[in-house]
Formats: C-alpha cells, sequence, structure tokens
DNA sequence: ACCGGATTTTCTTTCGAAAATCGGTGTCTT
DNA sequence: AAGACACCGATTTTCGAAAGAAAATCCGGT
C-alpha cells in the first residue's frame, strides 16, 4: 500500500511539540489503533474503566477522536459502555473464551476447508511463508532462557497473527475473514500471558510449534479433513492451556 | 428490562421544544437507532453518501452523537468510510449477498443444531410462538390485495428477525448469535425490496412460510439434520429470489 | 452515633466554532 | 495548447468549553 502521505500539518506539530508517531490518515484512526493495542497487550486490564482524562493524558488526543474510536471498539466487543458512565475493557471469563474459542473452530475448520479446496499456489506459499516466518521468530523468542522480550513478543503475535489468516485467505469469504479476525483478536486478550510466560513449559511450546507445521503440511498437501481436524484440536488444546494458567492465576 | 427512567431534563426538553421522542438513553444512541433503521429499510440508498450536515437537518442532532453512530455502524458494515472523505452507505452487490447467506447459513446451521440439542421447553415454545405470531402478519400483510402496509411491513421484518432469532436462542453461544444478527441484518438490506413487493408471487411467499412453519416443527421435534436442511435450503431460495428481483431491476 | 437528603465533585456527553482537507477551477508558464 | 500550481468552496475532522448525570460528601434530625 501507498504511504498516504499525510498531512504536513501535523508533521510539522508532531516535531513542535512531541516525537510521537501519529503516521495514519486521522487522529480517530490513530486513537483507534493506539487504544486496540492497549488492550490486547494488556496495558489495560479487562473489566478497567477507561477514563476519558486519562486517556487524553496518555496519547495527547482531544476528546473527539478517543470517543470515535471507544465506540469503534465497542462494536467489535473489546470495550463496553454503560449509559451515561463510559467506557470499561470488556470483561473476560473462562465461558466466554470457550465460546470464542468453539466459534472460531467452526468458522475457521469452513474458511480453511474453502482454502484447501480453492487455494491457488500463491495460497500455498503464503501458507508455508508464514509458517516458516513464525517459526524462526519462535525459536528465536522462545530459544533463549529468561523471559521473553517485548519486541520478540510483539513480532511472534503479529507473525501468529499472520499465520492463522493465511490459513483462511483463500476460502473466498469476506464475513469469515472478519469474524476470523474478530475471535482471534479476542482470544489473544486470554492468549497474551501465556505467550509472556516465563518459558517454563518450553515443551509444551514446542508441541505447539509442530502443531502449526503439520496444519500446514496438511492445508498444502490438500488433505482437507486431516487439516481441519488437526486445528481444532489445536485450537482446543490452547483453550486448555489458557483455562489451566488462568485457574492457577486465580484460583 | 426496567424502564430506565431517564433523564427529567430531556424530558423538559421535549416538552418545550419538539415532541421527538428520544427515549433512549443518550442521543448517540438514538441516533444509532435512527440511522441503522433507516439504512436498513433503503432511506439512504447503498453507496450512497451521508452528508452530516443532512443528517442533522434530518434528525435534529450535533455532529458529535451523529459521528459516534457513524462510527459503530462502521464496525458492522453498514457504513464505510474514506479517510477524510466522510461515511457512505455500504455498498451491496451479489457477490457480496452470497458471501453473508453462505456464511450465515454455516452460523445458524450450527447454532440450530446447537439449540436442537441443547433448547429446553422454554425454547420450544417460543420457536412455536415466534412463528406463530410470524404467520398471522404474514396472512395479514399479504392476505390483501395492493402493496403492502408500512406498519405491516415493519411488524413482519421484526417478527420474522424474532423468528431467526429463537432458532438459535438455545445455542448457548453469544457470539453465534452476534454474528447471526449482525449477518441477518446484512441479508435485511437485500431483502427489503422482496418483503416490499406488489404481492404478485404470492405463491412463493406462501411456500416461504410453509418452509418455516417446517422448520420449526423439525426443531421441536429434534429432527436435527432434517431442520438443518431445511433451513440451508431456505436461505439458499432466498438468494436465488433476490437475485432474480436484482437481475430484473438492474439488467 | 446513624440515616435521608441536599450539595459538591467528578465524570461523561453534547455543542458550536475553528482548523484542516479534498476536489475542482482558473490562471500562469513552457 | 498542455501541464502545473495556487486559490476557492464545500465537508470533514478536531478542539475546548459548557451542559448534564452519576457518585461521593457533607449536614441536620432522630
Amino acid at each position: 500500500m501507498p504511504p498516504t502521505q499525510p498531512d504536513a500539518t501535523r508533521a510539522r506539530k508532531a516535531q513542535a511539540a512531541e516525537i510521537e508517531r501519529p503516521a495514519e490518515g486521522t487522529l480517530g484512526q490513530h486513537a483507534y489503533d493506539c487504544i486496540r493495542s492497549d488492550i490486547l497487550r494488556g496495558h489495560f486490564a479487562p473489566g478497567s474503566p477507561l477514563r476519558l482524562q486519562a486517556l487524553k493524558d496518555r496519547y495527547g488526543l482531544s476528546f473527539s477522536p478517543l470517543r470515535e474510536a471507544l465506540n469503534r471498539l465497542q462494536s467489535e466487543q473489546l470495550v463496553s459502555s454503560v449509559a451515561a458512565r463510559g467506557f470499561r475493557v470488556t470483561d473476560i471469563s473462562v465461558a466466554e473464551m470457550w465460546d470464542a474459542i468453539e466459534t472460531r473452530t467452526l468458522i475457521d475448520g469452513e474458511g480453511l476447508r474453502r482454502s484447501i479446496q480453492r487455494g491457488d499456489d500463491d495460497w500455498e506459499a503464503q501458507v508455508l511463508g508464514t509458517f516458516h516466518a513464525l517459526s524462526r521468530v519462535f525459536e528465536r523468542a522462545f530459544g533463549q532462557s529468561g523471559p521473553i522480550k517485548d519486541d520478540d513478543r510483539d513480532l511472534l503475535e503479529t507473525r501468529h497473527a499472520a499465520y492463522h489468516r493465511s490459513l483462511i485467505s483463500a476460502s473466498g469469504s469476506d464475513w469469515m475473514l472478519r469474524f476470523s479476525t474478530q475471535l482471534y483478536q479476542q482470544t489473544q486478550r486470554y492468549r497474551w500471558p501465556f505467550f509472556s510466560g516465563e518459558s517454563g513449559d518450553a515443551l509444551l511450546k514446542q508441541s505447539y510449534l509442530a502443531e502449526h507445521r503439520e496444519i500446514a503440511e496438511h492445508a498444502v498437501a490438500r488433505r482437507e479433513d486431516e487439516a481441519v481436524a488437526l486445528l481444532a484440536r489445536s485450537l482446543h488444546r490452547t483453550g486448555e492451556v489458557i483455562e489451566e494458567l488462568h485457574g492457577a492465576a486465580k484460583g
């Protein structure tokens, strides 16, 4: 995509005032990206209120673009709002997680099936390519001991998302892609502590990567049922791991 | 739900100024409801731009609540926006319609399956009840000759939505319900001219009602496969009718 | 001490106007 | 005459402050 070479004014302002990077089209879009990212990576905890003043201070924006962003996020179930009491980060719960995971199993399963039926060379290349990229950052992130680095974690999440998207990218259905993305986003909130774990259970992480490889290989080999079944199992296992972690953290 | 006995101020204002009915929580919510309704029933044609000034005049609101509503509707794919050129009603196309219908077939199919497995007496009662209500207004609306009355059309649409929602209401999945609603909304935009037709093809409409009855009966009798297959066929047939009408209207 | 009810405080929500942007139009240069 | 550039009008986008609610606090009466 073109760089969208936007506005000289904002560039000037950024130089003059702060070195933030409002490289998007509108401030509203910028606010949307920032808040969304901060929610997904847990900077704003689930259930915590999103005070306008606090957001204004944090991002250096005015009410209007913030409100704009919050309303869009509300329709995506990342924030919820009550009458005249403002916005808060949508809560999470084990039941909600399972709902999201099972629904995603349905959508991604069908999406993968269709991709396998309709995907061309480019699709195969994309699946294998995104898996390769994922595995590389996976090794780098968990290969070394100690806590995972923030940059690695971001990249890991980005490539994990890209991989899963590629699996269903040839399905031909925009709605499925959209829903899948939304559900992925939702489960990402639960998965985050998993990725940030102390790499204690590297074994499990290893099998996680192996699963992803198998899915990719079945997919490009057009083994529909195997790929779909394996994807479903993988998603389900993720749910179980999360449930365990949550139980350990809260119980 | 409680009446949400809101604000004396707005009531005062309504008395003093105009007899509009802002009976919702916030003006933003009111704007959302109004615009959404106007889009769904075709007052704003697909693809047409939504100028803020025009909306302001039409609803007597200020920019902020309108913008709020438009942003939410954007996340629901009812309106789309370009950089700094404002909002417009999301376009429709035959391909998009089929995508929406097929995706809904997937979601509603699984939702119905689960409802049949898990639904209790209340669910059965709801399915039969909403169908009965639908059939009544159906007869009233199409029984008489001439064009359908606006009130009847609204009620028909409301009850049709309630019927379809009841089918999957016992699925236990909020995400499926949410997605189904969103897709239903989408297809409603295509279906509208169908319902407003001159009742020329009453025969087809009759079979449409019969299909719905059969689905309800199979559902409460817990005949899973039959109910799901029939629902899928019904959705598909709707698509074909719409495609035909669109071809006739535009081709 | 303790419970209603008014008041202050802290938010959100809404407004109206200012700032910025886009598309088009006319003019000037090559 | 063709292309580029700068202005103009119409719209969107953003701002800061006023207006409106909910929560918190404070006060007199029992």
